[in-house]
Order: structure tokens, then sequence, then C-alpha cells
DNA sequence: CCCTGATTCGC
DNA sequence: GCGAATCAGG
């Protein structure tokens, strides 16, 4: 597989929409997690809480317009070297959280791996509407809430729920009954002993497609 | 162990 | 440029 721009457009879109490099890879298919992380940087995507770096040593902190209240905006002043026999080293306990974790706004990530905003966050257009142009909408990167397409991996149950097509279709999205496509309560319904004939049930739900073969 | 993203480095 | 291997935190 290669990087074309359509693949490109949907890593961008992906990532920027806080999709796991995993949900990524999977979406794209024929990649690598890696591979998108990888790609990812190349393209100068970046920055995004990686559980991995805490901190940087300068990190410019920005300290954010703080509207209102008067935060005490302590300037950190990149002291160059200078042991600098330290004169008055008694913060006041006041205001001292640190900064509130409000660099990206960190939100939580649906099921689907789409950003969830708080209530309280609920912030409209910031400035009149800028006549945004309605784009194409790709079709992947999106069917929020439900387990989608893009969810699936080796270990998440793949049974369908609904049909696809639907607007509200997709996957069951449990943990896998290990060794099985599915998590143990779809394996009752997709594995079953054989029953006499008259009494068999004809809903087949086939997980449809069959294993994707890239 | 599972997951994450970051980085490195041979190709 | 690419991505497997590796690293390292949650």
């Amino acid at each position: 597989m290669s990087w074309t721009d359509e693949r490109i457009d949907t890593l961008r879109t992906m990532w920027e929409a806080g999709q796991t490099a995993s949900q990524i890879a999977e979406a794209l298919g024929g990649v690598s997690r890696n591979a998108v992380i990888g790609k990812a940087h190349r393209l100068g995507l970046q920055a995004r809480p990686s559980p991995v770096r805490a901190n940087e040593p300068a990190a410019v902190e920005t300290p954010a317009p703080a509207p209102v209240a008067p935060a005490p905006v302590v300037e950190p002043e990149p002291e160059p070297i200078q042991p600098e026999p330290v004169v008055e080293a008694a913060p006041e306990p006041a205001a001292e959280p640190a900064r509130e974790p409000q660099q990206p706004v960190l939100r939580s990530v649906g099921p689907g791996g789409f950003v969830r905003q708080s209530p309280g966050e609920q912030q409209p257009p910031p400035s009149p509407a800028p006549p945004r142009r309605l784009v194409p909408a790709k079709p992947s990167a999106e069917i929020a809430g439900k387990t989608s397409l893009l969810d699936l991996n080796d270990r998440i149950c793949k049974w369908p729920i609904g049909h696809p097509g639907e607007p509200d279709f997709h996957f069951c999205g449990d943990k896998v009954n290990p060794g099985f496509p599915y998590c143990v309560a779809h394996c009752g319904h997709a594995y079953q002993a054989q029953l006499p004939r008259r009494d068999r049930r004809p809903p087949p739900p086939l997980p449809f497609g069959g294993p994707r073969v890239r």
C-alpha cells in the first residue's frame, strides 16, 4: 500500500478527529499503526496527548488567554545558567494549581473514538459563523458513537448490529471470545449445535463478508 | 498484558 | 519517504 492522496487525507482527517493510530491503520488497511504514526509525523501532524513524555524541559507553557480572573501570571523568565542564590523561595500557596490541562483541551473520547464535549464546553462558533465550506465529507472518519468498522480489531466482537448501509449500523464491540471473532454471547448465536431440521431457526445473521483479505 | 504515541534507523 | 523495531507511560 502506498500513501495516495486519498489515504493521506483520511489519515489527516482521522488523526485530527482524535482517532488512535490503531484505528486509523485499521481503517486504512494495509498499514500498521506504526506506519500511520510515522506518516502522521512526517506530514507534520503532531502533538496529541501521548502517554509517553509527560513534560519537556523548555516547554513553552502557553499561559492561555486567561480572560477574566486576574491570575498571577508568572513569567518563567528562562534563566540561562547562573545558580542564582535563591533569595525569595516561598511561593504563596495561594493560587498554585498548575495550569488547567487546557492546551488543546483534553477531552474524553467516545466509543467510536470521537471527541466528546462536555455540556459546559458547548461553545458556539466564536465569531459570526465563518462561511464554512461544505466539504465532501469523506466516507471514513465518522459514524460516531457506535463501534464502527473503524473500531474493529482482532479482539473486538465483530458481530454486526443492524445492517450495512443503515445510518446506525455498527458492531457489537465487546471483548472477543478468545479464538473467535465474536464475544462469548455472539459466539452462542454464531455457533449452534445442529437442531432437527423442523425446529431450526431460519435467520442466519452472518457477519457479512468473510475475513477481510488484504 | 493491553493500550497509547514517539523515536530510531535500515531500507 | 517508509515503517518495523524499539521505547516508555497509562
